[in-house]
DNA sequence: GCAGGGGAAAGCTGTCTGAG
DNA sequence: CTCAGACAGCTTTCCCCTGC
């Protein structure tokens, strides 16, 4: 509304709209009794104070195209309920809505609570501002309550000693696209403001930026000293296990510490880690999720298969000695968490694993690149130095390779099963981390299975 | 030890594009 | 017309930190 000058105040009652200095039609003191009506008249005063065309096409029609009958917009917090919920509904991980309620609360902080429709370019320069600056936690901490975006960036400014990396406004660009573009499908806005906002280019010369890191032989050993590492693992079943089986799968964090004892499986007389989700039976039943494990993606579900060390480390003991105590998952003892406002699981059996690893890291002297996902790192670029194909390596890891062919990735994922698993094979058997793992012993592991009081489902 | 917020990166999928 | 590759859009993961 370029050259209208619009003021709209709000009161208990009814909504009350000045429009005047509009090109041709001009309005003053105009009561609605809703919000959706003052939206609607709002639609409608674009259209006939819109500059006149200057050409038609032969195509285009004589008449005035029909006013859009989409749910008007309402006001932005209410707008980012209903996407959230959408979100939630849609089955998103919880994790997501959660992430993108984080980058939207800073859109609550124009002028207050303004229309969703009223948000235009001018808004998100501000914006974009803020949450290149914004305080840590000032959405949520009280201390910043009542502060405006510039007051916030103002004080972000004072605070913090850089501004927010690209990749996270690269984040922020993206959800706010994604926020408005969801309006726009609904017809309750016509174009997003986010629409002349490029994203931003990452920047590849950023000094704090991390680095990719992997893991050098000397590092594994390092990890697996067992003058360390043994006293350290040696009461939790999840410190001992899981970092083996990371080095030698390079699955996610995540995929470790959900598996469970039906997901180590025997074909054909050989062992594989199933990464895969299966319902949980006290969920099956329930509204919300059926299961606490997640997948990232559908090419992440796959079977790999269990590296020699592994076994010769005394695994398939371990899984027998679960199998005795009725343990259901391979690590009992970490929790998947639980929304304490919904009481829906969090699916988040990494945390644990990962805060207790970093500690031990963090002991050894490793900085703070250095974590769990190292593991795949390394995997990926050990076997990938030694010449194995991107697609043989996808096969262990679970990476999609869909740009490859989707015709050849069908084929080799799945289709025939045996010469996946010799592919996997061959793949894993070059690599040979030189480390020696400590051997289970069986047994070794009793009084925590035993003790169901600190498992969790 | 866990819930939850935050920063940053990884990675999946739909769509466009341009060469053959 | 086909299809690989690039790009854009979107979702999920990793891991840190704080506060209870």
């Amino acid at each position: 509304m370029s050259d209208t000058t619009k003021t709209a105040t709000r009161t208990q009652g009814p909504l009350l709209i000045e429009l005047v200095e509009g090109r041709n039609v001009s309005f003053k003191n105009v009561t609605f009794s809703d919000e959706a009506s003052f939206t609607r008249f709002e639609i409608l005063f674009r259209r006939l104070n819109r500059k006149p065309r200057q050409r038609r096409t032969a195509h285009e029609a004589r008449t005035a195209a029909p006013l859009p009958l989409g749910t008007p917009a309402r006001s932005i917090s209410i707008e980012i309920k209903d996407f959230l919920e959408d979100m939630r509904r849609s089955n998103l991980a919880p994790r997501s809505v959660a992430i993108y309620g984080q980058s939207l609360a800073a859109l609550k902080h124009l002028h207050g609570d303004t229309l969703a429709s009223a948000v235009e370019r001018d808004h998100i320069r501000q914006l974009w501002d803020l949450m290149l600056w914004a305080p840590k936690n000032c959405f949520t901490d009280p201390r910043y309550a009542g502060k405006s975006a510039e007051e916030l960036a103002h004080l972000g400014r004072l605070e913090r000693a850089r501004p927010a990396a690209t990749a996270t406004m690269v984040k922020h660009h993206t959800i706010l696209c994604r926020f408005f573009n969801s309006l726009k499908k609904a017809h309750a806005i016509s174009m997003s403001p986010m629409d002349g906002f490029k994203k931003p280019k990452l920047e590849l010369a950023n000094e704090h930026r991390k680095r990719p890191r992997w893991l050098t032989n000397d590092e594994l050993q390092r990890i697996f000293n067992p003058e360390t590492f043994t006293p350290w693992a040696k009461h939790h079943p999840h410190r001992w296990w899981a970092p083996m089986i990371g080095l030698y799968t390079g699955a996610r964090v995540g995929e470790v510490a959900q598996m469970k004892v039906s997901d180590v499986e025997c074909i054909n007389g050989r062992w594989f880690f199933a990464i895969r989700k299966t319902v949980d039976s006290d969920l099956a039943n329930s509204s919300g999720a059926i299961s606490r494990q997640t997948l990232k993606g559908k090419s992440s579900e796959r079977n790999i298969p269990i590296a020699q060390p592994l076994i010769d480390a005394g695994f398939l003991v371990y899984l027998q000695d679960l199998k005795d105590a009725n343990c259901t998952r391979l690590f009992p003892h970490l929790t998947a968490g639980r929304n304490k406002k919904t009481g829906q699981t969090n699916a988040l059996y990494s945390q644990g694993l990962v805060q207790q690893f970093r500690k031990y890291m963090k002991a050894l002297g490793f900085d703070r690149d250095c974590r769990f996902h190292a593991f795949r790192r390394t995997l990926v670029s050990v076997l990938s130095a030694k010449g194995v194909r991107d697609r043989n390596i996808a096969l262990l890891t679970g990476h999609a390779m869909r740009d490859q062919s989707q015709v050849i990735d069908h084929h080799y994922r799945g289709e025939v099963p045996e010469e996946t698993i010799r592919r996997q094979v061959i793949a894993l058997s070059k690599y040979r981390p030189s480390v020696v793992l400590p051997v289970y012993k069986k047994g070794q592991f009793d009084e925590q299975l035993k003790d169901k009081s600190r498992h969790h489902p």
